[in-house]
DNA sequence: AGACGGTCATACTTACCAGTCTAGCATGGG
DNA sequence: CCCATGCTAGACTGGTAAGTATGACCGTCT
């Protein structure tokens, strides 16, 4: 039906911008563009993909024909937004010096990371908005599968796969473990509001997180 | 803003079934009422809360009056269906013959089981509509919470901490962790679309959670 | 000054939807 | 036979929303 971009990536729009010189006008076209997507992104997160254009327009600050000047249709705003925050959060991934520590650092950083997430308004949103429009619009969890949950659960594997301390017998399937239990424990916590019903502080996961993936990497060697 | 029953349980509805002889007449009332409900099933499940009034009699194959007069407006109805589908899957939950089992058996079991929902289009749909209208309606994900999840996590914390052959550090933690890695995996490969972009087989996951859980439980003892 | 382009407020068109109303149809019980 | 009850089909009301159209405003460039 219709298509995210990411990776097709106008930067603004595929106005001709060859001459710095062109920046008044520019700026002042991208600070409208930023102000409906920041209206957009409130929205949305908000009320869901139901939330009404004219809210949006509202929320921005802008005419509603403002809002269709720089966005073809409701969709294509959606999309936009979308691949915007997918970029943002994908940005916050593991980065290089993680990698230099040892296993039980490793796991313990990825995962206070992860959780550090459940404080975000915006990633609990989106989430919640990523799983509730899945059914519609499956490009979208599709686009979220490849981008942000892939990534992340390869980069664990295959750190898993190459520590030397450990051995796992299914680095794969450990990094799956792993990274369900700390997003089900976000999706339960936070976007589902579980934690008055269910409460669990986050050290306390994961702690039993380190030790068991520690444990279970032990299983062929002799340590205290 | 509106309400969910569950416990509640008029059974059908609250009409005096007194003498089985009055089967002909609350038969017939109860099949419509039946219809409506398969009806909204398919109908709110593939598209969600926003789905219509007049797709869901159609559906049902009712005229919309009759949804009406058996349900006082769109909450009501999705209220009950939500109660009906929550009771349906809770009841398939883990029987008392399975506490039986030694722990590994018994972990599998439970994840084989937990895993086997994921054919089930139903659960899968019920599962991103559930999380999608989290937002919107709190009352709906806390149920889910309360009925469907603590009852599991709570059980299955229970039979490890008692269980005798191995030792738990945290088991309220542990129960967590397997939990998130179970339906974290439904969510990913079926509410998300993810099977296609990453690919693993059930029996992988469950040989490495079983693995996992039962290193980290063995921590304190010396066991082949 | 005049043209232009982006913006604004507002109103409009078209469509959908929740919930109601009406009038007719079927059946079963008195 | 008649009436009550549950059902049906379809029209209707009131409200909301996507997307378009209009006309006016304003800074910039020529």
């Amino acid at each position: 039906m219709w298509f995210f971009s990411l990776n097709s990536r106008p930067s603004q729009n595929s106005s001709n911008r060859t001459s710095e010189e062109g920046r008044d006008n520019v700026t002042r076209l991208s600070e409208k563009r930023e102000k409906i997507l920041e209206g957009a992104l409130r929205v949305f997160l908000a009320q869901g993909y139901s939330a009404s254009m004219d809210a949006i327009a509202a929320e921005a600050g802008v005419a509603k024909q403002t809002v269709y000047s720089h966005f073809k249709d409701k969709n294509s705003l959606f999309a936009a937004l979308i691949d915007r925050l997918l970029d943002h959060f994908v940005s916050a991934g593991l980065t290089a010096d993680l990698l230099a520590l040892d296993a039980r650092s490793f796991v313990r950083k990825i995962a206070q990371i992860t959780l550090s997430r459940m404080d975000d308004w915006e990633y609990v949103s989106l989430l919640r908005l990523i799983i509730g429009e899945s059914g519609r619009f499956p490009e979208l969890s599709e686009l979220y599968v490849a981008h942000m949950v892939k990534p992340g659960i390869e980069k664990l594997a295959a750190y898993l796969r190459a520590n030397q301390q450990v051995r796992f017998s299914d680095p794969e399937a450990t990094a799956r473990i792993i990274h369900g239990a700390l997003i089900n424990f976000v999706i339960l916590q936070e976007v589902m509001h579980g934690k008055h019903a269910m409460p669990m502080s986050r050290e306390r996961l994961i702690n039993s997180i380190v030790d068991m993936v520690l444990f279970a990497g032990e299983q062929g060697k002799q340590s205290s």
